[in-house]
DNA sequence: TAGGCCATCTGGTCCT
DNA sequence: AGGACCAGATGGCCTA
């Protein structure tokens, strides 16, 4: 049985080995006969640093090395079934195997069709299969055809590439944005302070669950868990920007209350953070204490959700229009924050904190009320005062009628 | 200067 | 077929 191998005939009448397997090279050397032929010792060494395809590709292409073609079997195809002879029918070139033959015979061709990928040029000849056509049986190919990149189809090309990257960016702008949409609805939103997308998504996982903790509790949780749920996972520095909200909220707050002559100096409690190495002290606590100073609570928009719900008696205002929209104060963040031991706080202490928290959505909704719980507000607090400033979210109830928290709990732990 | 973050390009895959 | 989505690559910018 004749050894057959896989060569095409190029434009200049040179033969070019479309089978690049080096067993098929290995298995030439291996006939006598051909090495009868062929001094393919003397070849190797003239051409040592040759691969075995491209070996092979010279070989057919060295007259005086090669007298006799036929002796391989004339021009097939690699999978092993005859080419047409016609000089057009050789000239539609063979697939290529691999990159040997391109670096033989110079050829670029791969590239440009693998960055077109164009299939929709009917007056283009395919550079299919040497003689695909009426060979139905024979296997198909391996990889993406070859096609000719005529002018017309690069400019295609172009164009469909360029489409594609517009709707990339706008993709990816939109993504941008509704990450923006985010950041303003975590805790800690600042213009000038922008999370990374990543801490982005940590913080709000850990925001929503500080959230289903508090609705499934029913009570608030003591500040130092709840700083440390909202920072769980966080970077350094976000942990640090977070506490730094916090803690900037609050002495915003106390300035702008002095400033205004507050009625009340309440003692400012503190709370050590052990498991952080800043310290959220001085969060301010009394601000937002039922009842205790409805006046400052309109002119300050860090009241939170979280002390909606537990906080009694709050105006209507508390949503006022000074209320600027769910930003937290810009936070300069530098990371150094004091580490400082804190005596513990009296319950009733504690219990007057504000988390400045700026998300307003909660309170007053069905949610908070429809089921009884013990947070739920109460007093003069209309669910009607609030809706202008309101970022678009204001409508996202809190589903807590299933009990989602299984799910949450288990996410929040892996 | 290294590392983090980001925007963009690109090709592949899946879906309608 | 075309669009959406995804992931890898790359280069720019910023900061410690």
């Amino acid at each position: 049985m004749p050894h057959r191998l896989a060569a095409v005939r190029e434009r200049d009448n040179t033969y070019r080995i479309t089978d690049n397997r080096a067993s098929l090279f290995l298995s030439l050397l291996s006939i006598g006969k051909h090495e009868d032929d062929v001094d393919v010792r003397a070849f190797t060494r003239r051409a040592p640093e040759t691969s075995g395809s491209a070996m092979l590709t010279r070989l057919f292409n060295e007259p005086s090395l090669l007298p006799d073609m036929e002796k391989f079997g004339g021009w097939v195809d690699d999978s092993g079934s005859e080419c047409s002879k016609t000089k057009d029918e050789e000239q539609e070139r063979c697939r290529l195997g691999d990159e040997d033959l391109d670096d033989v015979k110079g050829g670029s061709s791969r590239a440009q069709s693998e960055i077109a990928g164009e299939e929709d040029d009917d007056e283009d000849v395919d550079e299919d299969d040497c003689g695909d056509e009426g060979d139905g049986d024979r296997p198909k190919k391996r990889g993406p055809k070859k096609r000719k990149m005529t002018p017309a189809r690069l400019e295609r090309s172009k164009v469909r590439r360029q489409k594609a990257n517009a709707r990339e960016r706008t993709r990816m702008h939109d993504l941008n944005s509704a990450l923006d949409n985010l950041r303003k609805v975590v805790p800690c939103y600042s213009k000038t302070q922008k999370l990374s997308k990543i801490e982005t998504l940590r913080l709000a996982k850990n925001y929503i669950w500080a959230l289903s903790e508090i609705l499934r509790n029913g009570k608030r949780p003591d500040v130092v868990s709840y700083v440390q749920t909202l920072c769980k996972g966080l970077s350094q520095p976000t942990t640090n920007l977070v506490a730094g909200c916090l803690q900037l909220n609050s002495r915003n707050f106390l300035t702008e209350q002095c400033q205004e002559g507050a009625r009340f100096h309440l003692p400012t409690p503190s709370f050590s953070m052990h498991a952080y190495p800043y310290q959220c002290s001085r969060l301010s606590s009394t601000h937002c204490q039922p009842g205790s100073n409805a006046h400052s609570l309109r002119n300050h928009s860090f009241c939170s959700a979280y002390e909606a719900l537990y906080t009694e008696g709050t105006s209507p205002e508390y949503n006022s229009p000074d209320y600027e929209g769910h930003h937290s104060p810009p936070v300069c963040v530098n990371g150094n924050f004091a580490l400082r031991q804190q005596e513990p706080l009296s319950p009733e202490a504690e219990r007057g904190y504000q988390y400045s928290m700026h998300y307003t959505s909660l309170h007053g909704s069905r949610s908070s009320t429809a089921h009884g719980l013990a947070y739920a507000p109460s007093g003069a607090r209309s669910g009607s005062a609030h809706s202008e400033n309101l970022p678009p979210f204001h409508d996202v109830n809190v589903h807590h009628d299933r009990a989602p928290f299984e799910e949450l709990n288990a996410f929040f732990h892996n």
